[in-house]
RNA sequence: GCGAAAGUGGCGGAAUUGGCAGACGCACCAGACUUAGGAUCUGGCGGGGAAACCCGUGGGGGUUCAAGUCCCCCCUUUCGCACCA
């Protein structure tokens, strides 16, 4: 008596007993084996202790990659492991006295069991924990390497604090003036000297290299590219006139610039005493038309003039405050645009004129010097500004066709403000007459030769700050010494172990600088006492490189050898959701970038393909604890299976897409996997006494049919992998098979029974293998269940016959002006007059057209035929 | 404000190149079988209409023998960027 009951717990747990005892099942074969490699990697999971539908999405994306690419006969590289540093782990030992280690340790073999119980082909041999003295002990090194060339540095600037994380953010964590990871808290601002890594050393690469990656998502090459914030300009120096406030009293309060002093040349050498302001602009062929200067509240010079001006001092600090306000709003741009007159005049090195200097509340301290020259004819920001103060607007360029000398009429005024670029100056001296980014070159050419400027190219990326006050993180390894300053820890002192013993308490600092035995330290170069440091990594640090752990996991004596990367490197797919489009994706092609200058690996970038997936939402939400419409896996797979999970999270929508959770379509696709399991359990016999016979032939027209459609699907699943990825109609296409197959069961039972029995023995096996990558228990089951033997994995992906693939018939879709009237079936290539004349003998079709005209037939060949009548 | 993606039955979605709109699944309806189940099997299922037939892919125009698909205008949603000088 056959089980006639998909039993999804029982078969899942049998054969994870199984895969649990041959560890080696997913384990990548050695770099010489001559296969083709494929590296696939989902990005590694922080170690929350539970699964979420994200994840398990993310994953079964992975898994049914990689397992076809095992079928399709390469090797195949499928690692995973735990981003295990991080915050989260601190709070939880506040919360129950926990330790953050064993906190940490427990989640992740949670998690594990969690990823095993899926069915995930994994090779844990190679796992890795951020969090372990084996991985940290490397990330301390390679920050060791880049101290060494001058990559990590320390200095004192302004950084984000956010004040719930208690710790220094790096620019990529604030988001909206927020942390990341608190979306409701503003960031302060805190004037700290912290430890950087000089991304902004690899910004024109990074920049550069998007071009080169035209399989990663062009949303994310976007995102990175906007982050990068490149821009080509000219910094130019005015001179402060300190002359120039005593006639102040001539004008309106710096509304109107003065004239040259009367001793101005233009290039004349700048005195040494000068007070230089220097201003970045991408416009330098509009400086005729400045204006004004504007200056950032907190521009050293602001601060100069605000201490001899009591009332000037009161107007920037509400400046200030405005900024600052606008920031936490979250929106900055929505500001209104308005600032004050310092009463300072200074030299436009161009022109001589003396133009007011004012300091504004849109001007920011970070980007380029902290001051613009205001050109408001040119310029929206200054065009705003200027309407709001009543300051001058000088038109300085005009477009091409205004000033043709062909053009008839009067040249029309532009709309102000005008920026087009490809326009020609006026009132520009002896520039006057130039093309825009010709007088761009001209100018900052000048300026440059003539010592009061250049041209500059400038990023908004920034260094990144990599210092955190927290516990749980690699330590920096480095030491201060009275003597001998900062001091590098020794390689072999390596790893500079975190001390398991801590109190954590949610004092300000990090808890580390309260561990004497931690900090109290001996200088290794004086032998006298040093003091560590008790900052730890950013944990973006200790991801920025796990992926070339993998190869080697176990290297004692290197982070990873080159052999193994050059072999495996870079990744082939890189999976993951699109939240790291900036954070984790640009540092980890900045670490690459690196790594190849130290000559440990070979490769610019780290992965040639990126695929982001969509989100897993729910009732049109994201899933979330404070919307209570959080799914959990353990729940699908306990009642539903893991194979059914799975298989939902690629069925219900293109992997891209966002994924809209429904329980009934889980209950569905488990009713269909249970189909599937009766059907090869009620052919098991034919299978099996088939195992060694030579496939079935198209010996009936049933069978012609049934061999159809299995090579359709097998044709149809390929192209899904090599293509878009659209699992969603892959699995479509089995459930076709499937129901073609079930509904020609009673045809079947009519044929003698050794044809039919051939016919499943050659059907039911490619079935099972094309279901192998989205549902491996149940493949694997039914396999064994068949006869078949070894791993399902390695036996070859169905091959497509395109000759047992064809249609017999076509079903041809004949139209009356362009509404379908009949269908006609043809054979292949019966040429047009065939066509038509079937089309004409419809019936359908003739009283469509009866008592009109023909005027045209449309014959696409072995697709449609339209007679177009009137 | 700028940029990108999307908008198709009651729902998730399909239609890779302009060529039968709605594959596959869910929900629902009807039936079969039953040791009555969250079971299985069969059939139906965009709207209107008795039917012939008509209408239908966010809205409006256009190109074409033929438009979900191409072009123009508009609306909505999501995402990214947003004083970056």
């Amino acid at each position: 008596s056959l089980p006639d009951r998909y039993d999804p717990a029982e078969i899942e747990v049998r054969w994870q007993q199984r895969w649990d005892a041959e560890p080696e099942l997913y384990r990548a074969e050695p770099v010489h084996s001559g296969k083709p490699k494929y590296y696939v990697l989902e990005m590694l999971p922080y170690p929350s202790g539970q699964l979420h539908m994200g994840h398990v999405r993310n994953y079964a994306i992975g898994d049914a990659l990689a397992r076809y690419m095992w079928m399709q006969g390469y090797n195949v590289l499928h690692p995973m492991g735990w981003d295990a540093f991080g915050l989260p782990a601190e709070n939880a030992a506040l919360k129950n006295q926990t330790p953050p280690r064993e906190w940490t340790l427990q989640n992740i073999a949670h998690m594990r069991r969690q990823m095993e119980r899926l069915g995930l082909s994994y090779d844990w041999q190679t796992e890795i924990a951020t969090c372990l003295p084996d991985y940290y002990r490397w990330t301390q090194w390679f920050f060791l390497r880049m101290l060494e060339r001058g990559l990590a540095f320390r200095k004192q600037s302004k950084v984000n604090w956010c004040p719930l994380c208690a710790t220094v953010l790096a620019n990529e964590q604030v988001i909206d003036g927020c942390c990341w990871r608190h979306e409701d808290t503003v960031v302060e601002q805190r004037d700290l000297e912290q430890w950087f890594l000089r991304t902004t050393q690899y910004a024109q690469e990074l920049l550069d290299g998007l071009d080169k990656l035209p399989d990663w998502p062009e949303k994310v090459r976007t995102m990175q590219r906007n982050w990068i914030g490149r821009s080509e300009g000219a910094t130019i120096e005015f001179v402060l006139d300190p002359a120039a406030q005593e006639s102040e009293t001539a004008h309106d309060r710096g509304k109107l610039s003065l004239p040259p002093p009367a001793d101005f040349v233009i290039g004349a050498p700048i005195a040494a005493d000068a007070t230089r302001i220097p201003i970045f602009t991408t416009r330098v062929d509009t400086i005729f038309g400045a204006t004004s200067l504007q200056l950032a509240p907190q521009h050293p010079l602001v601060k100069q003039f605000a201490q001899a001006d009591e009332r000037l001092a009161a107007e920037v600090a509400s400046l200030v405050e405005e900024q600052k306000k606008a920031r936490e709003a979250g929106d900055p741009g929505a500001v209104d645009k308005h600032g004050s007159f310092t009463g300072h005049y200074a030299v436009n090195p161009f022109s001589g004129e003396r133009v007011p200097i004012w300091v504004a509340n849109y001007i920011l301290l970070e980007y380029g010097t902290g001051a613009v020259m205001s050109v408001p004819a040119h310029d929206e920001r200054d065009f705003e500004f200027a309407e709001k103060h009543g300051l001058e607007v000088r038109i300085v360029i005009l477009p091409r066709r205004t000033l043709d000398p062909a053009a008839s009429g009067q040249p029309d005024e532009p709309v102000l403000p005008y920026t087009e670029e490809d326009s020609l100056l006026i009132n520009s001296g002896e520039y006057n007459g130039l093309g825009c980014q010709e007088a761009q070159h001209k100018l900052a050419a000048f300026a440059k030769e003539h010592g009061f400027g250049q041209p500059t190219i400038t990023f908004r990326l920034k260094d990144w700050g990599v210092s955190r006050q927290r516990y749980w993180g690699a330590p920096i390894p480095v030491l201060y010494c009275p003597k001998d300053g900062i001091v590098p820890v020794p390689d072999d002192q390596l790893p500079v172990l975190l001390p398991e013993q801590i109190e954590i308490t949610q004092q300000d600092g990090s808890p580390l600088s309260r561990v004497p035995g931690f900090v109290n330290a001996t200088c290794p170069r004086c032998g006298g006492p040093a003091r560590r440091e008790t900052d730890t990594m950013d944990t973006f640090v200790d991801s920025s490189w796990y992926f070339y752990r993998y190869p080697d996991a176990h290297n004692p004596s290197a982070p990873f050898s080159r052999e193994k990367i050059d072999y495996w490197f870079p990744i082939d797919q890189y999976i993951g959701g699109v939240e790291h489009a900036i954070l984790h994706l640009i540092y980890s092609r900045f670490w690459t970038r690196v790594m190849r200058d130290l000559g440990l690996v070979g490769n610019d970038e780290p992965a040639t393909r990126l695929f982001t997936q969509g989100m897993v939402i729910r009732n049109g939400a994201k899933m979330s604890k404070s919307k209570g419409n959080v799914v959990s896996p353990d729940d699908m797979i306990a009642r539903y299976g893991a194979d059914a999970t799975r298989m939902y999270a690629l069925f219900a929508a293109p992997p891209d897409r966002d994924l809209d959770w429904q329980e009934d379509g889980v209950a569905g696709v488990s009713r269909f996997l249970g189909r599937v399991y009766r059907l090869g359990m009620r052919y098991r016999e034919s299978v099996r006494s088939h195992a060694e016979q030579p496939s079935a032939a198209p010996t009936s027209p049933l069978a012609q049919a049934l061999l159809r459609k299995l090579h359709q699907t097998i044709s149809k699943i390929t192209q899904d992998f090599a293509g878009r990825w659209h699992f969603n109609t892959s699995i479509a296409a089995v459930m076709e098979l499937v129901n073609e197959i079930t509904a020609a069961e009673s045809g079947l039972a009519e044929m003698p029974a050794e044809v039919s029995a051939r016919l499943m023995g050659t059907i039911v096996p490619s079935l099972i293998l094309l279901l192998a990558p989205f549902a491996p228990y149940l493949a694997a089951e039914l396999w064994s269940e068949t006869g078949g033997t070894g791993a399902l994995l390695r036996r070859p992906w169905p091959s497509f016959d395109p000759d047992l693939a064809r249609e017999e018939e076509l079903e041809i879709p004949v139209q009356v002006n362009g509404k379908l009237r009949a269908v006609v079936r043809l054979l292949p290539d019966a040429g047009n007059e065939a066509m038509q004349r079937a089309a004409l003998a419809e019936p359908r079709v003739q009283a469509a057209i009866a008592g009109k005209q023909v005027v045209k037939i449309v014959v696409v060949p072995n697709k449609l035929i339209n007679i177009v009548v009137k």
